[in-house]
DNA sequence: GCCGACTGCTTGCATTTTGCCACCAGTCGG
DNA sequence: CCGACTGGTGGCAAAATGCAAGCAGTCGGC
């Protein structure tokens, strides 16, 4: 069942797990916009990601390991996707991804400022965010955050501030 | 010029950059393994590229401002390719992707070491090789290395060290 | 001055992946 | 029992990829 990798170097084995256009941002859109069903990512992101190019990749990080799935209690239909270890701690690289495309790419105001609050965190607010995510996804128990606002929430917040200001001059 | 991109997110914006196969690994072989050349890079990867797509690709990042192409005065046919600030400044992803990679897919150990030793030397480290590379590649002055070996030498040592002691059982 | 190896590509073609859009069967709330 | 919503499928055209071969110019050695 491994099907072929190209080489053993973690690297191209990373790019081969998420080295495409769109299993970072359901990953991303799942760590950062708390989305766990499928409409909500269909709808959700930014970028407009197809159906069936969605459940393709769904399938693909469930096999993969990256997400897990299971049945939503509440609606026969509906499915619940949950992060795993491994891509709760995708975490520090989307850091580092946020923060290098901030200072190189046309990035718009309100959709970068998250990735400036996270990348100015460090590696302290990136291990409190994990913590958050694996009580979220895992059921691990966390330690309350100590002002009382989620990571999620802190970014929020400030994305929230620019949105606001942008439109109030 | 702007090819309408599909949204302003660092991250996604990231992923247009190098959010296919084979751009990262491109990179990678010229930061990690000093290659400058055409041949070089195709005949060099492990994971075997095709000709006509590192043609494409290193016109891609040309353009894209990722690499810069010039004559090498010692072969009229030859190009040089060099790395750019923001190319250079992919370390710390390559750095986390090591990282990340080493601890959750079935990496090789020769091919991995160099992702452990850097993530273990953290961004001091980076910062040094990033130095390094700008020497090399923009011709900016850097302080030699305190114990006189360069952060590339380190790791290629370091990759060294593991390969010999795989033999020597 | 001539041959063989090397330079950065290009071309052609089959296969795979993507993007777009419509559609579906089951389910839930009112 | 209706209309909105659930997680998807299927069809089809367009684009990207993979593979192999080839190409014009250049260089070093003899």
């Amino acid at each position: 069942m491994t099907q072929a990798h190209r080489s053993g170097c973690p690297i191209n084995l990373s790019l081969e797990v998420f080295g495409d256009k769109w299993s970072l941002l359901i990953l991303r859109d799942m760590i950062f916009g708390g989305r766990r069903h499928f409409r909500e990512i269909l709808n959700g992101s930014q970028e407009g990601i197809a159906s069936n190019i969605l459940a393709n990749r769904l399938k693909r990080l469930v096999d993969l390991g990256m997400l897990t799935k299971r049945d939503d209690p509440t609606h026969k239909q509906k499915a619940i996707y949950s992060l795993t270890e491994p891509s709760i701690e995708l975490v520090p690289i989307m850091a580092a991804l946020g923060t290098w495309g901030s200072r190189w790419l046309p990035v718009t105001e309100e959709l970068s400022i998250r990735a400036r609050v996270l990348g100015e965190g460090g590696p302290e607010l990136w291990d409190r965010f994990m913590a958050e995510l694996r009580q979220e996804h895992l059921g691990i128990p966390a330690d309350p955050a100590p002002d009382g606002k989620t990571v999620r929430q802190s970014l929020q917040d400030a994305y929230l501030a620019v949105v606001a200001g942008s439109c109030t001059v």
